[in-house]
DNA sequence: CTGAAAGCGCTTACAG
DNA sequence: CTGAAAGCGCTTACAG
């Protein structure tokens, strides 16, 4: 019986009232399980729902009740896996709540990421968790704040923003890697990938530097290739990164997509990525345990920051809201292939 | 003067009316550009509207025109690359008719996908783009459909499901691959991953076989190893592979991560891939070109997929439905580095 | 335990 | 070109 194929009347609250001689307010709580309505009356109204093929108005009920249950998530790039690994542990937070969420990709467009902040307001979205474009003003976070919309941010920081923020500690992970490669006798290490118009670029830029200067290695500039943040441009950094007179024996990478591009752009140019070159990534991505050779990279609590964040929203829905402020994550070392020590002998 | 810090009082549309001493009918006309308002009137409530940081509330507009310019998205896992570049299309396909779109998982679980059916007929959907779980029944769709809500299907079709669908010619595909690995001299020539209980999956290794004996090749169940979908799990079949005693020297993958995990696992241990054991993913995803050694593949048109769907729903949301049924693209062979004669002295 | 009535914020005939 | 009024389908006080 359910589902009519002609839409000729859609069946409402009122359909079943009518059929069972009720009122729309009773349905409506039965079939909210109140324990106002009685048993037998809401197992009445609940097998003639399904018998009528009822199909709750979430839309009518939300203009009335000011609730959507619809959650926005707006990052860079859902297919870049370091976001996808956040999405999958915000999303397992949020299906146990029952909350619909909202995806979308800003491309570091601002202004597509108004736009989003604006039609999630439109749709009356209770929340917003956003990894923010470069360059988001504060005032697009209290566009969707001052509408009673809260916002999560997540592995970048809005200036003069203060609502809840996670991410990972990122000068302390690149100091962490550079640390590693010095241990390991590098002292010709490079930068590859990243940019100083995020919070992130120059963090982690500040790590590598500061981890040489303390071992006194002197910072060369000529050793940064800025730029790269995919496989693909990681791949194509490694024809300059050879080609550098300066002749590095290792490579920092920005994260690891960059690595494991790098490393097959090395290992294309006939030298072995993990013996001829030590590369560490960033991130420790699923895929970086099966590189070949195996990823040596730094662990960024993916899962953590988007179980934090879908947390801290929920809580602020539900009333609690003691996250505010910066909450960093301490990144960990994860040693593997990809990395050994400087072998004098060798030469390139 | 945007955004009201305590939200005392919500802007409406009857609340720009007043300032302006209109009505309301007015205002709903002239911020939709109706041409029955006159300029000067229409400039006054733009500008009311921004100052007083006006936000349309779509629900209750939807609610009386029953349209939403919501439209749903389903897939197995939008984490793999495959179903990413699916999505990318469709985002940029939705994006020109400024809908909003509501993406979703469902790994396969026929519930998970029944739910956000029903979630997106709760919130009116205007139509939904799946690529259907394993398993999915007719009456899922029509649920969909019954209800006003037209449904495209994408990758997978649905037994009794007449709905545009739009995927790629499976069989056709995996001939062309294993055509191509008879050419190059292979006979044992196994097939790596996939998974009978999906029409891709049946389609594939069919091609797979058709092609083999064709060739006068006898089709060996021992050469199959059937379940591989991912990278983890193509790396973790190189084993099994390797110690075939049938030693064949060529494998056919289900899609390229398959293919790039086996050839990770074919190198660690100590083989060569491309040269030791040829090797064919399916998919051609931006990684198969960057992959080392560079990946011999079949073109799946994952774009073309993407925005066909997305321009069918919009022509189905338009009134004109004329694309009903299958429509298969025609893929397309990539040859790379991962293929190479059979050489008869290697021997392994 | 159940019902009558108001109202959420729009849009759409219908008048004028 | 503009306005008054009804209605989309719910939920929520308020009565009884």
């Amino acid at each position: 019986m359910r589902g009519n194929r002609n839409l000729a009347q859609k069946i409402k609250l009122s359909t079943i009232a009518e059929a069972l001689g009720l009122s729309t307010a009773t349905v409506s709580l039965a079939l909210r399980d109140s324990p106002l309505v009685a048993d037998v009356t809401r197992d009445r109204i609940k097998e003639k729902a399904i018998e009528l093929g009822y199909i709750y108005n979430r839309r009518a009920a939300s203009l009335r009740t000011s609730r959507s249950g619809i959650i926005g998530v707006v990052v860079h790039d859902i297919m870049n896996p370091f976001y996808a690994e956040i999405l999958k542990a915000i999303e397992t937070e949020l299906d146990r709540s029952r909350q619909t969420f909202i995806l979308s990709n800003h491309y570091d467009s601002v202004d597509k990421q108004r736009n989003f902040i604006e039609t999630l307001l439109q749709l009356g979205g209770d929340g917003v968790i956003m990894s923010p474009a470069i360059g988001t003003p504060a005032s697009d976070i209290r566009l969707a704040e001052d509408n009673g919309m809260p916002a999560i941010l997540i592995a970048r920081s809005v200036p003069e923003i203060d609502v809840p923020t996670f991410r990972g500690d990122d000068a302390y992970g690149t100091a962490l890697a550079t640390n590693h490669l010095i241990s390991l006798g590098h002292t010709r290490i490079a930068m590859i990938g990243g940019t100083d118009h995020t919070s992130t670029g120059r963090d982690r830029y500040a790590g590598y530097a500061n981890a040489l200067k303390k071992a006194g290695i002197e910072v060369d500039p000529a050793l940064r290739i800025p730029g790269p943040r995919t496989k693909q441009s990681g791949f194509e950094a490694a024809v300059n990164f050879l080609a550098n007179p300066l002749k590095p024996t290792a490579a920092v990478c920005w994260n690891d997509l960059v690595a494991i591009g790098l490393m097959n752009g090395i290992a294309r140019a006939g030298l072995v990525p993990g013996k001829d070159i030590s590369v560490t990534g960033y991130d420790d991505l699923e895929e970086a345990a099966i590189a070949t050779p195996a990823l040596t990279t730094v662990w960024n609590g993916q899962s953590e920051v988007g179980r934090f964040a879908a947390r801290a929203l929920l809580d602020k829905l539900n009333g609690s809201s003691e996250a505010d402020g910066l909450h960093l994550i301490k990144p960990e070392m994860r040693i593997r292939q990809s990395t050994s020590p400087l072998n004098p002998g060798a030469g390139r």
